[in-house]
DNA sequence: TTTCGTTACGTTAGTCGTAAAGATT
DNA sequence: AATCTTTACGACTAACGTAACGAAA
């Protein structure tokens, strides 16, 4: 079974008729028929039951396209990806980062300039007002969020961080007088929230609404910076949860940071549109599952 | 290019040396040096660089072979699949899972089962004593497992389960008397660990050597089953942590289960050898992926 | 001179198109 | 009768082997 074959195979599976597969593949139909007759010779079933009225999948032909389909993709896109690479055309990916981030998977992103010279890496910012929008629009073909991220039509890829969450304070708040600082203690101040719309099981992590024993926590006021959210807890109008290279890099006079004892671990990851999955799509995910999440460890 | 040409190319990336991959293949010498001419004319770029002397892969060579060889085995995998099944071979697969899981996992089992009524799913039990081994040896094809996992030679896979641990203690225990718990009170008693050698890391989920907040954990009794587990804690020589799944199904008269406000969350996953990976396995992986991990919500 | 990769050339399997036949509604 | 799929058959492409050639140590 040659290439040829599972394209026609996997056309046909899809069209369901025998003539509009020719047609799209530029073949007489007859050399679809035959095509498909040698394959199921030589799998030994039928793969699609057909009168000359209706085509559809046997059970078995059903189970070949899954399995087919993905590692015929992968196949093109590698063929493609080293003809252009031929051409000498800088392949170019746009990764979407969080603010300061680039600096945070230095190790990761280095790993992959380094193995693939060839591959121009364009790193662009993406904001938590907006966590998918821009790889659904194509603005970046992957991105890096932090977890849960449940969503039927991206992949959720390696991860590339995972650190314990920090609480961000106002430099003068109660709180830093504190031995220590739990979880518990949120429900005591409001936390900042988006304010565009984004997935409330996604706005959890940063502004749950309740403590793990279950208090309620308020919800304070909407922000689509950082700059804005460091705005409202310098002036004491709130505590925020933040990753912990917002903690790394963002330091003010005004802000504080403590680690609550029992905080989260704040995990994340590479994800992209399952549909318009690449060859250098899967080379970075190689290369993040290869560098590690970056870990810290907890002080 | 056809899939004999790209087997051809991925036998040579592997031999480095047309005689031995001639040979490999069953073809002439000559054959090999005019696929991988064609190839190279097709791509336009040179994937071997050769003297009659040497054999090497170019960096574009080396690019392409990693890119090709996952969907290669998939095209191998996804075909072999459909020959067997359609010899009517039940193919079966041999999942290892956690004493009582199978009933835990009822939906995904369920809904592998109902897609694939042709594969036959054996379960085997598997023991925290020894967690990969049986993947190692070959006995189970996939297992599960709780995170993280950290073996290089091991695939992790979706989640099939993600629930807060709980802690089980004695009924009488002192604890039992406390509104709530908490991971600190981890400090107090000492934690049963594994009899036979595990990862540390691994152990550290189950059996952490420090609460959150530093202070040190004692480790007790060593013990290679979950009766022995049970044993030990119901003597009130230990208290364990456990997954939410045997607080369900272990419900005995010495043994109470509580509740720590700040319990992380256990995780289990698919693993499978990386190495040994198959269209089987992964069908199983994908129906764990569609029925999504099994949670509990917080009482 | 031996070892290996490449080139030349002839054979043949098998891909593909044209055209006609067979099935289904 | 119209609409599809299958079969028959011939043309031609390209896969492959044999054998001779060329480069490197």
């Amino acid at each position: 079974m040659e290439l040829r074959d599972i394209e026609i195979f996997l056309t046909l599976a899809e069209e369901l008729h025998f003539g509009r597969t020719a047609d799209r593949l530029h073949v007489s139909q007859a050399r679809v028929s035959q095509s498909i007759a040698k394959q199921e010779r030589q799998i030994g079933a039928r793969l699609f039951a057909r009168s000359s009225r209706r085509v559809e999948l046997t059970p078995i032909g059903a189970q070949l396209r899954a399995d087919l389909s993905a590692g015929y993709q992968q196949i093109l896109d590698a063929t493609r990806a080293a003809s252009s690479a031929a051409r000498g055309e800088v392949s170019t990916l746009t990764l979407g980062l969080y603010g300061p981030q680039a600096l945070d998977l230095a190790d990761f992103l280095d790993l992959f300039r380094n193995r693939h010279p060839e591959i121009r890496l364009h790193i662009r910012e993406v904001h938590f007002t907006d966590p998918f929008g821009p790889l659904r629009a194509g603005a970046v073909q992957v991105s890096t969020t932090w977890l849960p991220v449940r969503e039927p039509d991206l992949t959720v890829g390696p991860l590339v961080a995972s650190e314990p969450l920090v609480l961000m304070v106002a430099a003068d708040h109660p709180l830093t007088t504190r031995a220590t600082v739990g979880m518990e203690d949120l429900a005591d101040w409001p936390l900042p929230h988006s304010a565009s719309p984004v997935p409330e099981y996604w706005l959890q992590t940063l502004s749950p609404t309740h403590t793990p024993s279950g208090r309620p926590i308020r919800r304070g006021p909407a922000v689509s910076t950082f700059q804005e959210v460091a705005a409202v807890v310098a002036t004491g109008e709130a505590v925020s949860l933040v990753h912990g290279d917002a903690a790394r890099h963002y330091r003010w006079p005004g802000i504080r940071y403590l680690r609550p004892y029992d905080a989260p671990v704040g995990n994340w990851a590479l994800i992209w549109p399952t549909a318009t999955e690449t060859a250098l799509i899967r080379t970075l995910a190689r290369a993040a599952q290869d560098a590690g999440p970056r870990t810290t460890r907890t002080t």
